[in-house]
Order: structure tokens, then C-alpha cells, then sequence
DNA sequence: AACGCGTCCAACCGCCTATCG
DNA sequence: ACGATAGGCGGTTGGACGCGT
């Protein structure tokens, strides 16, 4: 265990960023001795640095194997995913499956995810919609009463955008889909779930701003015909579909739902996101299998 | 230009386990 | 067996940066 901070200690150790002078000075003694020892490097007053910092300045940033300055891939992402499901917070044990990357990386990468997700997740209010940062699929789907299109548009329009769409309309719950064109694992992941779902949707059309306005008016026996109606806005075209965000599934916002809605069905898997106990008849059986287990762990938090 | 906000990431902290004498 | 030390790990922090207003 690290010593307790002696006098000594606290005026001769030095913190914050690292110098290159400094990282030469620990690259030698790697070359030297290898990666061990790191005490020893203060101790014959190499640097005055703790041995802890020494291994953690090599492990994170010196290792010569390191993918440094290089976003985590779609692959990188899937297995964080995937190993983060299975062993939790071992970001050691995960880094190990990724080339090239620490546990730091890792924990990172979650990290910011989970803050992303957070803020998100956060109720937005009405009189101030809350900021697109680039973050957020500019395109949201509004539950509305809108000009019927047949299922062929439909269809087309949905693999036009990277859409969001409501699972019903009592219950708001916007979830972002990937544009499904882009080949990276988020949407490949989020077009399984899209063909696994048996989702009650009902009417849509585009809102072309990023709008958190929905409709909360209908009850579930008056919702219309499920309808898209891209032409109200042709300006969604402008709304270029940006690269989408990891895992990106967000709820803006509950109401209570007495019964659930069926219309047209859009197919995926979804967690309950935290929400079952309120609208639980709205969401079929099977439905949030096969999603990411820390997304049922994320959302398990979320208050009502 | 200044400011606010969100994101990224390097580095620290504290705890735990392994190892050594 | 036991205490001291080194190393490993997960959580957290804070500064740099970019972007929008």
C-alpha cells in the first residue's frame, strides 16, 4: 500500500502533466529495467514522481502498442458493450479483449457515454428545448395528426432518416434510430433490435428542429391511423443525419397509459428503460431481450 | 470577442491484493 | 504469521478544447 504523504513527500513530488523531458526519463528506465520498479525510479532520483504515477504514465500513454488519438470503433464499442454486460466495471479485464487500449480508455469511453445518456435523459423543458450539440439526431418523430402516407412511403421515409420514432403515444417515449445506411455497430445493432420489435406505434410526421414537443392530447382509443408525412417538412432533408450516437436511446418523456395502442408496427427490442411498472401492458412480452444489459442497468436509475 | 456548456481525457485518489522480508 | 511496500484497479476530478449563442 502506498505509504501515507510525508513532509518529504508532499514538497518533492511532483504532479500534474507530464513533461517530455519526464517521459524520456521513464522511457529510459522501461528500456532499462522494464516495466517494473517504478518506485525505483524516484527512489535514485530519476523523477520525482510516485512509482504509481510512473506505471500509470506508461500504462496510459507511453506503452509503444497504444492506439493513441484514435476514437473508439464501432467494433471497440461492441465489445465494450458486450464484455461490459458481462463483467461490469472490469475496465482492466475488458481492455484486455481491445488492442491497443487501457482501462482508462475504456472507462472513459463509458464514462462519457453514461454522462451523455444522463443529461439526456434529463426531462428538457418545454419553454426551453434543449440544444442539439451535434449529439442529438436533429430529427425527432412527433406523435401528431397528420396527412395519411401510404405503408410504401412509410417505409421509404423511415429508411431515409435516421429516425426517431414513439413506442406509443400516451406514454411518450422518443428513441433515436441510427441512420441504418451507416455501417457502423450502433446502427447494425439497433437495426436487429428494429427487426426483432413489435412496437405499437401510431401517427408520425418530422419535426425539423430539435423539438421536444409531443402530444400528449389523444387518449389510446382516439389515436389515429399510424401516419408519416415527410412532405410537411422538406426542409428535413437539411437535417443531415449525422453519424449517430452510440447507443443512443433516449425517453423524454411518461404519462400513464391505460391501454396500449396498436397500429403500425415498427420492429426492435427495447429495454423498459425503467419503465415498466407505469405503462407495462404497453410493451410486449420479449420485448427488451437482446438489448444491452447496461442499458436496463443505466435505466433502472431513471426516476419517474 | 466573450461567455456558457458539453465532451474528452490525463492524472490523481483511495482502496484492495500480491509480494517480500 | 505479520507488517510494510509495490502494484493494480475503479472512481473521480479538473483542465483543455470545441461549438453555439
Amino acid at each position: 500500500m502506498e505509504r501515507k504523504q510525508s513532509e518529504f513527500d508532499r514538497t518533492h513530488v511532483k504532479k500534474g502533466p507530464w513533461s517530455v523531458e519526464e517521459d524520456e526519463v521513464l522511457l529510459k528506465h522501461v528500456n532499462k529495467y522494464g516495466p517494473r520498479d517504478w518506485s525505483s525510479i524516484r527512489t535514485k532520483d530519476l523523477l520525482h514522481r510516485t512509482g504509481k504515477s510512473c506505471r500509470l504514465r506508461w500504462v496510459n500513454k507511453l506503452r509503444p502498442d497504444l492506439k493513441s488519438g484514435c476514437k473508439f470503433s464501432a467494433e471497440e464499442e461492441r465489445v465494450v458493450i458486450e464484455l461490459q454486460a458481462e463483467f461490469g466495471n472490469k475496465w482492466a479485464k475488458i481492455a484486455t479483449y481491445l488492442e491497443g487500449r487501457t482501462d482508462n480508455d475504456v472507462k472513459n469511453f463509458w464514462s462519457s457515454r453514461r454522462k451523455r445518456l444522463e443529461r439526456i435523459l434529463k426531462k428538457p423543458s418545454p419553454s426551453k428545448p434543449q440544444k442539439n450539440k451535434g449529439k442529438i439526431p436533429l430529427n425527432l418523430i412527433q406523435v401528431e395528426e397528420v396527412p395519411a402516407c401510404s405503408s410504401n412511403q412509410l417505409e421509404e421515409n423511415y429508411n431515409s432518416y435516421p429516425a426517431s420514432y414513439i413506442l406509443n403515444t400516451e406514454e411518450i417515449k422518443m428513441v433515436h434510430l441510427p441512420d441504418l445506411t451507416k455501417p457502423n455497430y450502433q446502427n447494425q445493432y439497433l437495426e436487429n433490435d428494429l427487426n426483432a420489435m413489435d412496437v405499437k406505434a401510431t401517427s408520425f410526421h418530422m419535426v425539423p428542429e430539435p423539438s421536444f414537443a409531443y402530444s400528449s392530447g389523444y387518449n389510446c382509443h382516439q389515436l389515429p391511423e399510424p401516419q408519416m408525412d415527410f412532405t410537411l417538412f422538406p426542409g428535413c432533408h437539411d437535417l443531415a443525419p449525422e453519424p449517430f450516437d452510440p447507443n443512443f436511446i433516449d425517453i423524454f418523456e411518461q404519462k400513464n397509459c391505460s391501454e396500449s395502442v396498436s397500429s403500425q408496427k415498427f420492429v426492435t427490442k427495447l429495454p423498459t428503460l425503467g419503465l415498466e411498472g407505469s405503462c407495462q401492458n404497453t410493451i410486449p412480452n420479449g420485448f427488451f431481450e437482446e438489448f444491452p444489459t447496461e442499458m436496463l442497468e443505466y435505466f433502472e436509475h431513471v426516476p419517474n
